[in-house]
RNA sequence: GUGAGUAUAGCUCAGUUGGUUAGAGCACCAGGUUGUGGCCCUGGGGGUCGUGGGUUCAAACCCCAUUACUCACCCCA
């Protein structure tokens, strides 16, 4: 049997509505906000992402679907958006057009990692990225937008930490305050951990062994070592999330493992997926557009993971939409008459009720269980011998009344007794 | 890439020390009289027990291999 590939899943109609239910909820905000949508290609040219991301990271090391096309040109299915975003900003000269962009998106992904709860190899991110400012404002934004969505969907079990990299000079200094800390530690750290000190320092914060976290403990912290600008700014970052009320812990051990971050930096994880807690992830990235080739200029945003967020609630058990009703199922009583039969449904579906009929041939009692399996609020009872008087039966399934009307008014009695 | 676990109907699972045509619930289909649902009742379709070897008179059950999936490490959304 063919079988979609290793990492991916479809997503079958009877899960479709959780999926329209995200993403009509994340539309309304980022419209709310006035963030406007861009979609861009779903592969680029390798270096996109290797310049962006960084060469020594994980993403790009060893995690993205990476192959020659036919005409020898080095392409890559995005593991994530904010390259292409800050790309096509570039290469459309948006900056001109408005000197503040605030994008947004949903989106499929592609990393090539194991897959376990949480974590699949196409996934799909909705996320947001604003290029041109370096207000401190925009950094709490982009948190009070993260956040005020995945409350909007009925997540209660969540929360949300921040921190602040700085800028790469004042990292710098930090770095080697940390190295020295932990050169006197080196053999207790775990063999990753050891690995670490010498690729990503920084990471073995992240670090699970019980021994590294009591080291860690007690090592310098980067916000210490802040510059006095990116100070200032985190400050402010916090003072609006206390304004607006959004609850917030201050993780000096968050570092995000993308190369392009610099000063405020953000997760919003649950308690509800297992493993892969974080449902969303962002920071500033003020270098990533020069980078890239563009002008200089100021980026933030954050992604967040569909799959994490349709999972942490089901396990919360926040109830989705799942189908939704039918207004009108018509039942066939004469097989004669097929073809009036159809051109009826049709003219209640002109009048923009949602109708389904019966394709297959079925007994009337047949006909009235799918009725009621669809949750139809009325059925049409069509070809009796009230046609012969162009009239038709209409029952309404709740009350379980019925009454005969005219062919050509059965919309307006449903519309009636719908009371619209 | 590493580790552990699981593989029996569309789904969730039973299947007792290996022993006749492999089961249940749900779902699906038909029917319970002539044109009517939700409950209930009856019947039905559907599985080469992941795949390939081996042991045995006999294997879903034991052994080996293989593949797939799941979870965790790692990393991240």
């Amino acid at each position: 049997m063919l079988k979609s590939i290793y990492g991916t899943k479809d997503i079958l109609p009877k899960d479709i509505g959780k999926w329209n239910h995200v993403e009509t909820i994340v539309k309304n905000i980022f419209t709310a906000f006035n963030y406007k949508e861009i979609r861009t290609p779903l592969f680029e040219e390798t270096a996109l992402f290797s310049r962006s991301i960084g060469e020594e990271t994980d993403i790009v090391s060893k995690e993205m679907y990476t192959f020659f096309d036919r005409s020898e040109t080095s392409v890559t299915l995005r593991p994530e958006m904010t390259a292409s975003v800050v790309r096509a900003f570039i290469e459309h000269s948006l900056a001109t057009q408005f000197s503040l962009n605030k994008l947004f998106y949903i989106a499929p992904m592609f990393r090539q990692e194991r897959p376990q709860a949480g974590r699949l190899r196409q996934f799909h991110q909705f996320g947001a990225e604003v290029l041109g400012s370096a207000s401190p404002v925009l950094d709490a934004e982009i948190i009070i937008l993260a956040f005020t969505i995945l409350k909007s969907l009925g997540l209660k079990d969540i929360t949300v930490k921040i921190n602040s990299l700085g800028i790469a000079s004042s990292r710098k200094t930090y770095l080697e305050v940390l190295k020295k800390y932990l050169e006197p530690h080196l053999n207790e750290l775990s063999e990753e951990s050891k690995k670490r000190f010498e690729k990503n320092i920084l990471r073995i914060f992240d670090s699970k062994s019980e021994n590294d976290i009591l080291i860690m403990h007690d090592a310098p912290k980067l916000i210490d070592y802040l510059d006095e600008a990116s100070k200032d700014e985190f400050e402010t970052v916090q003072n609006i999330l206390q304004k607006e009320h959004i609850p917030f812990v201050i993780d000096s051990s968050l570092v995000r493992g993308l190369d392009y971050y610099s000063k405020t930096t953000f997760e919003i994880v649950s308690g509800k997926v297992g493993a892969q807690s974080a449902l969303c992830g962002g920071g500033r990235y003020d270098g990533l557009i020069e980078l890239l080739g563009g002008a200089p200029n100021y980026g933030v945003g954050f992604a967040a993971g569909i799959e994490r967020i349709i999972l942490a609630l089901q396990n919360e058990e926040t109830a989705l939409p799942e189908i939704t009703p039918l207004d009108v199922y018509v039942v066939l009583l004469n097989k004669d008459l097929l073809n009036e039969y159809y051109l009826f449904a049709n003219t209640l579906r002109k009048k923009h009720f949602k109708v389904e009929i019966d394709y297959l041939s079925r007994s009337v009692k047949a006909q009235m269980r799918e009725a009621n399996k669809l949750q139809a609020k009325y059925v049409a009872l069509f070809g009796g011998e009230e046609f012969s008087e162009n009239k038709i039966v209409i029952k309404n399934m709740t009350t379980s009344s019925q009454q005969v009307v005219p062919l050509e008014k059965a919309g307006e009695e449903i519309l009636l007794s719908v009371g619209g």
